[in-house]
DNA sequence: GTCTATATATCGATAGAC
DNA sequence: GTCTATCGATATATAGAC
């Protein structure tokens, strides 16, 4: 009866503190995670170093490499919650809503997205201009079939008469690069506007003009 | 006057063959800049090593480095080189043209720009999406112009009761976006499409959304 | 769990023989 | 101009003391 004392395999040493068990891990993955986002957005996984990251979040590199055993580790969990958000703001598309409202708070909403997490869409569009080295399999598997129940309400609201006949993949794609590009090239829209940064005011021009675009093609306007 | 057969500063050693001088300089470097540009494209100026531009332009790494004494260098001439095809696709927008026609030709012209220089396309959105950090200078600078003088055209349209009145800076962004969404994302949008690569039919496809959106939001459709 | 020191690998760039 | 060998810098990842 030697063992039975022993903690069952994946159970954690019982703790006496008032500090629930675990907290400190969830602080600094936490911690680490987002300056992980900010840093492979703005240098790219390549270029991203652990280092980096891990002064950014405020501890030792090798604390880092304990919470995460690889960089590729790091990054891939960093692209899976990016990739939840990414596929959140869809939620306005469901049948039973009206095509021109629908339509709008998607936009809306993917602009809103553009404005308050840069860094999100430009891991992701890293990780897709490179050959989506790390997320092919889900992008011909779960995400795939998710994007063709959307376009299944859209060719259902095209089939009831409420909206005209699109192309309803092409007009996805078109949606994502239409707004993600106010994330992605902030950097240049900004240069060519004369600014150093976009303006709130910009991206309400942005958002009116793709929902002017899409909602004029879709015979709503 | 033992000097005066030597050649004078920054000339060339007299060649007898048939090969015009620097022909092979030439042929070289052409070779270097094509296989630059793809390695760049697939995996960012950063990950893109050397060595792996050299095996696919078929020399040693030394030679490369001994037309190009830096990776910083070669990356310039490519983007230059870039640059100036990305500034030329728009020359449908002129004063002269009509618009239904000119803002149809430019956006066929982006599309086939996608479909056949994906690689350029993605050196340039990876430059951007770090930052720009090369051509940050000309954004602000000459390239700002540039846009600025297309956008006056645009508005001449829309003075001239010809098209309806849009926010000019903002539908340049938006077409760059729907239309080098398919080079740069080309991997997911073949992927959410079933497909191993992109056909010529998506790209019609893509070609005629995007036109619809753009004519029908100025009015034009 | 934390942190210093370091092993191991790779890359950009160059020296120097041909 | 070409090419082998190599230097120096930097990166990921880990060992091991605390």
């Amino acid at each position: 009866m030697a063992l039975t004392n022993l903690p069952a395999p994946g159970s954690r040493t019982i703790q006496m503190k008032k500090r629930p068990i675990g907290a400190k891990r969830r602080l600094n993955e936490t911690r680490i995670l987002r300056a992980a986002e900010r840093v492979f957005a703005e240098q790219g996984f390549a270029a991203a170093s652990t280092a980096a990251i891990a002064r950014i979040a405020g501890l030792p590199k090798a604390n880092l490499h304990y919470y995460f055993r690889t960089k590729e580790a790091l990054y891939r969990r960093v692209l899976e919650s990016i990739i939840a958000g990414w596929v959140e703001t869809a939620d306005p598309i469901e049948a039973g809503a009206d095509p021109r409202r629908a339509l709008s708070a998607y936009i809306a909403g993917k602009i809103e997205y553009s404005r308050l997490r840069p860094h999100a869409s430009k891991v992701f569009a890293n990780e897709i201009l490179h050959g989506a080295p790390s997320i092919a399999g889900r992008l011909r598997g779960d995400l795939k079939t998710w994007l063709e129940a959307k376009c299944r309400v859209i060719e259902g609201w095209s089939a009831a008469g409420k909206m005209a006949r699109v192309d309803a993949k092409h007009l996805f794609f078109i949606i994502w690069a239409a707004t993600q590009t106010y994330a992605d090239f902030d950097v240049q829209a900004a240069a060519l506007l004369g600014r150093r940064k976009l303006r709130p005011a910009d991206y309400r021009a942005a958002r009116a003009l793709v929902t002017l675009m899409v909602l004029s093609a879709c015979g709503l306007s």
